[in-house]
DNA sequence: AGCACGCCGACT
DNA sequence: GTCGGCGTGCTC
């Protein structure tokens, strides 16, 4: 009897085993996909891991395998070395990689459908008609109806090939090609000259022509490389040599993308597959256009703005003789099969969105795509303008190579940075709202010169929230710890909970004392809108914030409005300060730079000074120098001044000197175990019971319990315990150690229901 | 993730 | 007396 071991869709702690009938048992292999049942009346589609002769010997009634779905397996061993050594690392079961890694179309299960091809109508002749004699005769039967006749023509100019023979063709090329003649395909279906049937087509063309490039410019095969890029890719190389992970750390503008252009084209004509990582993927047209222009129809694009069928034929497609040479992708698209990976890049290392909170698997896409080249053997390339500390950290120890580019490409200017004291300027009452007297004339100076502006702002809504002037009270959420954020849209104004979406109208009296005397305290985007239009007159302002993207394409779309012109204004949150490339930007504007460095975080300096350092290179990236006004109540800050010099090397000495003295990464591997449950006196209990057992194992790398930023969320109390331990503990041990305190805190019986999961690396 | 089993409130 | 609320336990 055979007997294989399988991963299921599901949180299992493991794999589960089941038997495999004679009828199927020469066709099972590792990598196939198998319908198994699961309990009384479930089945899942499950990936075989492992494949055995002997019967296990526990005694455990195995059930049979129902089906197997494929000819071939659909996950290779790299992948399954990747997704072994992720549960792994990251302390989640292997199902929840599974589940995050295919597109859930290839997995049906007993509610959901798998995946099904799109069909379209297509176009043949009839037998009747498919001789010549019978195609003149067709064609005299029509001389009373022209349109027909017209059409009957057509169709068979397109359908002719150069045996005389006929081929299909789909019903809507036909049509365009005569439009307005749907009635007259109709009768000629009728009639029974044409038959109408329904053919499997591929999503994939469609998918591809959002990327093609518009601009008309001729495909250039290789990009020339400037001096110093030269120099920079024959250094990659020469790392390579000794080192598989290489930093290129290289400044705005200073032609990363030519780089990478090269090496990729040098892979992929070697006959080697390459991963190109972006962060998010909404807002890197512009790079997908370029890489479309070099690299054609051998780029695939792959992300979450995909539907499940889309990524199922991507995925397909890598599986198929001729799979894409070049993916390039978000997160999860180091999911996808590989044959002969030899290249990963990650563009814009540093970014937040390679990490992914939840649901599990809670995992950093850059460290996971070292790994994945690392098990395939092959090269990884990182860069970025701002290299994340601990990137940098390993390019000083020598762990990974290090290549720099400090000359902006073609000579770009950096734009002029000003830093506008907030606290002086109210003292000398130069302001009018948010807007400090400087910014105010720079924003009249640009406008007077048609330039465009962008103003950041941290915090989406219209004011933070409402404060009562009686009793200094909050209206706060009834489900979250936190405040509601005051709302003002299309003239009715509502208070807001950020984590569930709790939503009311802005109460009259004060919910707890009754008055009638509420303010607003803190400023989101809503009302920097409200203060630019009233300053600014006449001028076109558009919002980008979480608020305004929501909507599928509404982030693209206020893109290339703003793009072409269409606004003069933009106001946004983060999501300005990426990727985005406007030729008449010439000012950008932080409104309040010490909002990003408040957050408890050990991060919040690094976050602070690389999206003003990010924010900067929006301002200015052609001809003219551009300018950037930084608003800040304490211009002595000294992340003003590293980004005022572009010194990201000032920057990271201070990081690492704070990092080391206080223990944080890279001098010290992390760990958060995050426990949540309704009541928060047994949850105390339960984490002060946690960290004592984890303590007696791990000693003073434990933390305290610790109160997370928004303590309930959703009715659900939530404890935090850090873990910080000595780079050289060995992970196995560690990993062991948790798991093994948490455990024995769910044994309790009155701890028995509080949830928890630990974040690897947070 | 389901779908069972199991122990306490408002109904016939 | 039960019908059913959803809390928690197991699924090869």
């Amino acid at each position: 009897m055979l007997f294989v071991g399988v991963i299921l869709p599901l949180q299992l702690p493991k794999q589960l085993t089941y038997s495999v009938p004679p009828s199927l048992a020469t066709r099972v292999e590792v990598g196939l996909r198998v319908s198994v049942p699961l309990g009384r009346s479930k089945t899942y589609t499950a990936i075989v891991v492992e494949k055995s002769d002997m019967a296990p010997t526990d005694g455990i009634e195995y059930r049979d395998i129902i089906d197997i779905l494929d000819d071939a397996p659909i996950v290779n061993s790299l992948q399954l070395k990747l997704w072994q050594w992720l549960s792994e690392y990251y302390i989640c079961s292997p199902g929840d990689i599974y589940r995050c890694a295919i597109p859930s179309g290839l997995k049906p299960d007993t509610l959901h459908e798998g995946y099904r091809p799109r069909t379209q109508p297509w176009l043949r002749l009839s037998a009747a008609v498919s001789g010549e004699m019978g195609l003149q005769q067709a064609l005299t039967q029509l001389r009373r109806a022209p349109m027909q006749q017209k059409l009957l023509t057509n169709f068979i100019y397109m359908s002719t090939n150069d045996w005389k023979t006929y081929s299909s063709v789909s019903r809507q090329s036909l049509l365009a090609a005569q439009p307005g003649s749907t009635n007259a395909l109709r009768a000629l279906i009728d009639k029974g000259y044409l038959v109408e049937e329904m053919r499997e087509v591929s999503r994939l063309e469609a998918l591809d022509a959002d990327y093609e490039d518009l601009s008309g410019e001729p495909s250039s095969s290789v990009p020339l490389l400037s001096e110093d890029q030269q120099r920079a890719y024959d250094k990659i190389y020469e790392l390579w040599q000794e080192q598989d992970v290489v930093l290129l750390h290289g400044v705005t503008s200073s032609g990363k993308t030519e780089i990478y252009s090269r090496l990729i084209i040098d892979t992929i004509s070697q006959g080697g597959q390459v991963l190109f990582l972006v962060p998010e993927i909404a807002l890197t047209t512009q790079l997908m256009r370029r890489m479309r222009r070099v690299l054609g129809s051998g780029l695939g694009i792959y992300h979450s703005g995909f539907s499940d069928s889309e990524r199922v034929e991507i995925y397909r497609k890598q599986l198929s003789a001729e799979p894409y040479k070049v993916i390039m992708g978000a997160r999860s698209a180091m999911f996808l099969p590989f044959n002969n990976l030899r290249l990963v890049i990650v563009d814009e290392e540093h970014e937040q969105s390679y990490r992914q909170d939840s649901p599990a698997p809670r995992y950093h896409a850059r460290n996971s795509a070292i790994m994945l080249a690392h098990l395939a053997n092959a090269k990884t390339l990182l860069g970025s303008a701002t290299p994340a500390v601990e990137t940098y950290y390993n390019a000083q120890t020598g762990k990974y190579g290090l290549v720099t580019l400090d000359k902006r490409f073609g000579n770009v200017q950096l734009p002029d940075i000003e830093i506008v004291d907030i606290k002086d300027c109210r003292h000398r009452k130069m302001y009018e709202g948010s807007f400090m007297d400087p910014l105010t004339d720079a924003i009249r100076s640009n406008i007077s010169q048609s330039g465009q502006t962008i103003l950041f702002q941290n915090r989406r809504g219209y004011s933070h929230c409402l404060v009562c002037a009686d009793c200094g009270s909050t209206p706060r959420c009834p489900n979250c710890d936190v405040s509601l954020t005051h709302h003002r849209h299309h003239g009715h104004e509502y208070l807001t909970c950020h984590y569930c979406g709790y939503s009311i109208p802005v109460p009259v009296r004060c919910p707890s004392c009754g008055s009638t005397r509420l303010s607003t305290s803190g400023i989101g985007t809503e009302r920097i809108v409200d203060e630019a239009a009233k300053l600014f007159p006449g001028q076109r302002i558009a919002r980008l914030d979480t608020d305004t993207t929501q909507r599928k394409n509404a982030h693209k779309q206020i893109v290339e409005q703003f793009a072409d012109h269409s606004y003069d204004i933009l106001v946004g949150t983060q999501m300005v300060s990426k990727g985005l490339d406007f030729k008449d930007v010439s000012l950008v504007a932080v409104l309040n730079a010490d909002s990003l460095l408040t957050l408890p975080d050990f991060r919040a300096t690094e976050r602070a000074y690389q999206l003003l350092e990010q924010v900067s290179g929006r301002a200015g990236r052609r001809e003219t120098q551009g300018k950037v006004i930084i608003q800040t109540y304490d211009p002595a800050q000294p992340v003003m001044q590293w980004v005022m010099r572009h010194d990201y090397r000032a920057f990271y000495d201070a990081a690492v000197a704070e990092r080391s003295l206080l223990r944080y990464p890279p001098f010290v591997r992390m760990y958060q175990v995050v426990m949540r449950h309704a009541n928060r006196q047994l949850l105390e209990n339960a984490a002060q019971y946690a960290r004592t057992l984890l303590a007696s194992q791990l000693g003073d790398s434990v933390s305290d319990v610790i109160d997370p930023i928004v303590p309930k969320i959703q009715n659900l109390c939530y404890k935090n315990i850090i873990i910080r331990l000595p780079l050289n503990a060995g992970l196995k041990a560690v990993r062991a150690s948790i798991i093994s305190s948490l455990t024995q805190m769910t044994a309790q019986i009155q701890f028995h229901a509080v949830n928890y999961y630990v974040v690897v690396d947070p």
